[in-house]
DNA sequence: TGGCTATTTGGCCATAATGCCAAACAGATC
DNA sequence: GATCTGTTTGGCATTATGGCCAAATAGCCA
C-alpha cells in the first residue's frame, strides 16, 4: 500500500521536476501560444540547440509535450494545457513570500 | 524585459524544484490534514530525521510552508494550500502517459 | 550523390541535489 | 548542572543536472 503510494508520488515528481527549469517554463508559456519549432525556441532562449533539444526531451519523456516532425523541422506542443493554472497558484507563493519580507523590513 | 521574465521564471522554477521530490510531496500531502511535527513525518517518510528536516527545510526555503516552535518540537503546516490543486493536473499528465502506453501496445 | 539546414546524441566538465552519520543546539525535566 | 528528547547543521560520498562543443542523423534540394 504504502509502496503504491511511493509509487504514485514518485510519477508526480517527476512532472513537478520536469517543469522545475526557467528555460523549460518559458518553453511551456510560448508553447501556450502555440506550436513553435526547435529553432524559434532556441532563437528566444538564447542557448545552445542542443542545449534547448535537451530540455524539450525532458519535457517529451515527462509527456508534457508532444513533437511533430513536418519537413526537417520539428514542432513541439503542449499535450497537458492545464499544466499553466497552477502557476497562479505558484505566484501566490511568491507573493506570500514577497508579502513576508517586507513585514520583515518594516519597523513595527 | 527579457531580464524581468527571466527572473519570474527563475522564481517560479524555485518552487517547482521545491516540489519535485517524492518525500516533499508526501509531506505537502500529510500537512494538506493538518500541521505535522518532523517526528511524525520523519517516521511516515521512514529516513533519516535529518533527511526529512532537511526537505523540510526546502519546503520552507521555498515559501510553502511554515513551522512553529512549540516546546521541544517543530511543527510544519502549508502555507499556500492552493499548492495541491495542481495535481489534478498532474494526475492528467500521467493519465495521458498510459493512455500512450496502452495505444502503444495495442496493434492496430 | 553532395551539400545544406534542422535536430538529436555523446562526451565532458562544473555544479547541485540526496542521503547518511556525527555533532551541535534547544527545550524540558530532574 | 546533567540528561533526555527533538531538531538542525556540517561533512562527505554518490548521483543527477545543465551547458557547451563536436559528431551523428534526418530531410530537403540541386
Amino acid at each position: 500500500m504504502y509502496q503504491k503510494r511511493n509509487t504514485i508520488l514518485e510519477a508526480r515528481a517527476k512532472v513537478l521536476k520536469a517543469m522545475a527549469h526557467p528555460s523549460r517554463l518559458f518553453i511551456l508559456e510560448e508553447l501556450e501560444q502555440g506550436e513553435r519549432c526547435v529553432c524559434d525556441l532556441t532563437e528566444m532562449i538564447g542557448a545552445d540547440v542542443s542545449t534547448v533539444s535537451k530540455h524539450l526531451s525532458v519535457l517529451k519523456q515527462a509527456g508534457i509535450v508532444i513533437d511533430d516532425k513536418r519537413g526537417n523541422q520539428v514542432f513541439y506542443q503542449l499535450r497537458v494545457p492545464c499544466i499553466l493554472n497552477f502557476f497562479d497558484c505558484v505566484e501566490s507563493v511568491l507573493s506570500e513570500q514577497a508579502k513576508a519580507q517586507v513585514a520583515c523590513l518594516t519597523p513595527s
